[in-house]
DNA sequence: CGTGTGCTGTAAAACGTTTTAATGCACTAT
DNA sequence: ATAGTGCATTAAAACGTTTTACAGCACACG
């Protein structure tokens, strides 16, 4: 039953093409490209030499030849690889799931780029014609690597001043939605539960959260802390914070790994939810549905804007036109069991 | 503050390399390979120039001389693409978010290749030197794609005899620890809601539940339908199911999608989880989760097998040997509310 | 002295495309 | 007739590496 192993035949290569159809190699390139017009006639030949070859083209001599990869690279930043972890894994994940499809539709692989150690040596390792770099910190290595290689890049996220190409996420939107939601109860007592890094997402919520408790007259309470503690530092700054003020009647915590430490505070505190307190977050992923009970988010539709994102860069790409910068689609609030109506 | 855009000066090459350094391009490859020595004094000058220079290689020429694209592709077969959905996406990008950082361990780049339509043509657009593929169903187009095309292939699922490499999934233990965890609280009526397509892990669900059942006694119920049917086809064939057989004790429920639509079913009837039934599912994905009540399901620790197929792949590429078959971990039972004991 | 033997280095030949400039060739318009 | 105009095709030059075969040189060994 072994079979013998086919013997490792070189592969044909264009010029193998061009002899058996009795053409130049050249006419065989413009037949597959499309770039000039050959005989309808001699364009058969070719097809048939094709076939009875098995020629599949070697594409790192096309890309040699034409400068490009044939691929875009999705990153995320990220420095704080580990910490940050799977909740905003899901998130890049779910972005790079529908990007991979709206890439392929422009002929075009996605590359799948990890958080690395040093983003400086690795880009030199990996062939892309263009990078999505998704949610950049204030002042992003990436960012800056990218541009000195002169890598077109779209930024998913806040408006960047130094990105060309964007689609930007709007975080005052997002913010306004949630506190609305939250206030809306008749809730006075609303803390903000939030990082304390300087994330265009941090400095928006914390913005819009202050300007929101002014203007309904509400006293603001926002619990800054390290990303990197994350869920254990949510429930113990939360924790204090209870014991010091008082319970609250809703939180506002936009990152999604606190979320899970608050909601472990209020069980701690014996606070129901939704009964006593009113709990809302930003990104809706398995952590936002998995929680007990499942919290009330946004639907951002990552999957539109990973479409939009791609197309851009593509567009960008084959054109060589310059940037460009799209608003994600409005966000939408998900209601779940977390803010029910009593 | 309008910088001018830089002249698109013209990347450096190894030849203004070699020639600022005072050697030859040979010499300069050697340096940067290590595949020979070289003066550790002109060693220097050759660093040097590469800084002053910024010169970075151009991967497309390198990747022509050595037949090798430093990317390895990760595939989910599917080809009912959009009836899968986001539940088995999820599973597809648990492992590809894994192989994507043990990759780059191996200074290698991650493809994520979504389903496509007409694989044979997409394929010989994409550049990359072996691939993983995922649960690959009875004779996977893509298998013999890429086996034709002589790309070193490791599968993620059953033990494949086509495939040489593979990290082997075993369903029979799935199937097993679910079924008897189903029937240790003394269940008796405990159907099995199945696809009905020909796929290894539906085959072995299938007969290690009938297995046990006559071990047990007790008489097995297989609802099989249609995976493209998923939610709705689950939650019709079950209620139908109810009303002429009564109410289960439990359900083992494989695919999370039909998962979904047996909760409906049940909440339907009015039949209490975990009160009057039990139940389980295999993936613990998003959607087991976010089911209320969160679903019993299996960690199958996908990291770690991501992990393994992509050393596996990149191992296999490296040293041109021929393949090898592991075994993935052991899957561990994740009791959530939908089993709790009454 | 003559011959082998490491060690660094070089020149030049690939690798398989795409692209550029040139070549026929058949027409049409003068 | 002559010149001009498209059109389909071709020959050959890139593209930037790696690799192969060879050369020089110093040194040790007989």
């Amino acid at each position: 039953m072994d079979q013998k192993a086919a013997t490792p035949r070189k592969r044909a290569t264009i010029k193998d093409v061009a002899r058996l159809a009795g053409v130049s190699p050249g006419t065989v390139s413009n037949a597959l490209s499309g770039k000039r017009r050959v005989d309808s006639e001699t364009q058969a030949r070719i097809t048939r030499a094709i076939e009875t070859l098995d020629y599949v083209p070697n594409l790192a001599a096309r890309g040699m030849r034409t400068g490009r990869a044939g691929t875009i690279a999705i990153f995320s930043s990220m420095p704080t690889a580990v910490a940050a972890g799977t909740s905003r894994l899901g998130f890049l994940m779910e972005l790079a799931a529908s990007a991979a499809v709206s890439a392929m539709e422009s002929n075009t692989a996605l590359l799948l780029i990890p958080p690395i150690a040093d983003p400086g040596a690795a880009l030199g390792t990996i062939a892309f014609d263009g990078a999505i770099l998704v949610e950049p910190s204030a002042n992003d290595p990436y960012l800056s690597l990218l541009a000195a290689r002169g890598v077109p890049t779209v930024v998913i996220g806040p408006a960047e001043p130094r990105a060309t190409l964007s689609v930007t996420l709007d975080y005052q939107a997002m913010a306004g939605m949630l506190f609305d939601h939250l206030a809306e109860g008749g809730a006075t007592r609303i803390p903000l539960v939030i990082g304390q890094s300087p994330r265009a997402s941090n400095e928006v919520f914390r913005a819009v959260y202050t300007a929101r408790c002014a203007a309904r007259g509400i006293v603001p309470q926002v619990i800054a802390l390290p990303e990197a503690e994350g869920e254990r530092g949510a429930r113990e700054a939360l924790g204090t914070h209870i014991a010091a003020h008082g319970p609250p009647d809703a939180v506002l915590v936009p990152i999604d790994a606190m979320a899970t430490g608050v909601m472990a505070a209020l069980r701690g505190a014996g606070l129901d939810v939704p009964g006593k307190v009113r709990v809302a977050t930003r990104y809706d992923g398995l952590r936002a549905r998995s929680e007990t009970p499942p919290l009330t988010a946004l639907d951002l539709h990552l999957d539109r804007v990973a479409d939009l994102a791609t197309r851009l860069l593509v567009d960008t790409l084959e054109t060589g036109t310059d940037g460009a910068s799209i608003a994600a689609p409005a966000p939408e609030l998900v209601v779940r069991l977390s803010t029910a109506r009593s």
